[in-house]
DNA sequence: CCAAATCTGATGTACGTAAATCAAAATTTG
DNA sequence: CAAATTTTGATTTACGTACATCAGATTTGG
């Protein structure tokens, strides 16, 4: 049987509402008493029972959820499952909020984050911007005690408790390999679609991407970026016309979001060409472009996962617990054709 | 708030008393006053909370683990991820055990099940050897209302209430199109080594591996099977005889276990010769010849997500829960040497 | 219609922890 | 050394559920 409260004031030889006050951090403790007690926490290996505590304190966890308002299948996606786990938030003792600020816009981020400050929510996860004065709010907000995590996108050098997103510089190696490979040694150009390079994550797939290619497929060429804001309507203007100028574009990676707009260009101007193509993020249109043969290979991250890990992780912050690290690790899945979910 | 037993009793205007009755399926309710009882519960949306359940029971679940005897790295592997769970159980209140069965031995597997029919455990997870009898005692298991989850290989046509493990024809069909693709159009000869083929999860690779190349990628002929019996010293022994003798052989596809043999094969009898190879499970071992190019891609299921995913269901099943679907899907990881965890 | 059987209500205890109150003990201060 | 202060102990209630007991009410069978 695991030990209890009533386990640890026996071998520490105090009586329970010492236990108590050592415990919850109350005052009126001395400093000898609160070591003795600690031992005896140590010792017989005690516990919190999260389950028990929670009851008692009648706890819930606010936390808030902090998305950019993109329109685009992926953060479509991403707040579906922030909606699923906020209905499953009775079980979970949770109480999650979303709050859209602006894409791209660091500013609106911070203004937010500094209001969050004076709130006090029991944990904030958000999809971070990558910029200094954002960096310097979140840092804000963890030395005044609040878990932070940051979902999807980190944020340079700050202090978030935890990332709750791929290895975008692997994903954009994986990437690389995948279309030099397929390409089997042919010559030629390779276009790359991002949304913005102001995206900690776009940076880092290109920055992956471009490294494999140039250590080893000497023979690709990777054209310069093209930035489609993770918009459908921008991103198919772009690359229609690349496609029209360059005749030299044997592949193409798009590393952002907004591929319905790649998808139709692909189709009006591509379709007497063999390009290989691979793409970020599943969604209906690339899940059917995978499969019509339009896109050879999806990478993509699990909105689902990544919501529910950044939950996990701000319970067990919030708690001061540990967690598996094995089990938040957010894995880069990779589609073909025949291994779609 | 979420509503309570005290609101259960008072929309069914009955006392609490009969409300447990009804909640724990206790005798002593005429069946008019069961149905308000329920239908109060319907209409508030009454879930119980687990957590205070299991606290006022003092519940643990006492899970069975039934793994082979096989003396490789991924079972190995397994074994640790089980273990890694025992040394949470006080905090999960589980009590699991574990139950060594020779490999590939249905009788052996069968005698275990029926026994734990006499213990009862609130809930067993087996690798599975396919086979009748073994589908029976299973079945036995579930009728008997034991809840039952396969481990890493699956049942055929069994009533067992949960698979804990990946789609195997659709690693076989990626490991065929990977294979496929990165040998860009050449003609040769594809070697396909197996641990055994009384195991559903190998046939079934083997199958949807079988089927791609033979769609899609005429230029490739696979040879009969090798079966190594996920030895290493077996599988050694049989692909450098192998290797030996073909020399049209161009690819390699490993869908089993005992990857060591293999991979000493290949740098024996294969450093002049540029074989692709795509091989299952990640050890340290195919770790180290993914990043020395021996082998090209290798796919995974993470045992930690198994055997975690097990537990969980597990639970959910013996209170009769709900599980999220999405997050028990185990997914095919596909590891290149820019990826790897 | 009455006794027996069945059903229902009222109540209390327990699980492990949190939080509060008040009394008692120990320590510090003047 | 006494008074003031701090520290500690003892006890109670609560969280939501499980489970047991006993009394009272209702239904059923003869």
């Amino acid at each position: 049987m695991r030990p209890t409260v009533h386990d640890i004031a026996a071998a520490a030889g105090v009586s329970l509402a010492t236990v108590d006050r050592v415990l919850n951090r109350r005052p009126g403790v001395r400093h000898v008493t609160r070591e003795k007690v600690e031992n005896a926490i140590r010792e017989i290996g005690y516990v919190r029972d999260v389950a028990a505590a929670n009851l008692a304190k009648g706890r819930t966890y606010p936390f808030v959820f902090i998305l950019p308002a993109s329109d685009n299948s992926f953060m479509h996606g991403l707040n579906d499952e922030v909606r699923a786990a906020i209905a499953r938030s009775s079980v979970e003792r949770t109480t999650i909020r979303t709050l859209e600020v602006p894409a791209f816009d660091p500013a609106a981020l911070v203004k937010v984050l500094n209001e969050l400050g004076e709130e006090r929510p029991a944990g904030i996860a958000l999809v971070a911007t990558d910029a200094p004065e954002v960096r310097d709010a979140v840092d804000r907000l963890v030395k005044d005690g609040i878990p932070v995590v940051t979902l999807v996108s980190d944020l340079t050098g700050s202090q978030r408790h935890h990332y709750a997103g791929v290895d975008n510089i692997a994903a954009g190696r994986t990437a690389a390999r995948l279309l030099g490979r397929f390409l089997g040694g042919a010559k030629g150009e390779i276009a790359v679609l991002a949304g913005s390079m102001l995206v900690r994550d776009h940076r880092e797939r290109l920055e992956g991407f471009a490294a494999v290619i140039a250590a080893e497929f000497p023979s690709l060429s990777i054209l310069p970026v093209i930035e489609g804001r993770d918009d459908p309507e921008t991103a198919h203007m772009l690359v229609a016309d690349a496609l029209s100028k360059k005749s030299g574009i044997i592949g193409v990676y798009s590393l952002g979001a907004g591929n319905r707009g790649l998808i139709r260009a692909l189709k009006e101007k591509a379709v007497d060409r063999s390009l290989t193509v691979v793409a970020h993020e599943l969604t209906a249109h690339t899940r059917a472009a995978l499969l019509d043969g339009t896109i050879d290979a999806i990478l993509n991250q699990d909105a689902g996962h990544e919501v529910r890990s950044a939950i996990r992780v701000l319970k067990a912050k919030a708690d001061g617990l540990a967690v598996i690290d094995a089990q938040e690790r957010i894995r880069l899945d990779i589609f073909l054709k025949d291994n779609l979910p």
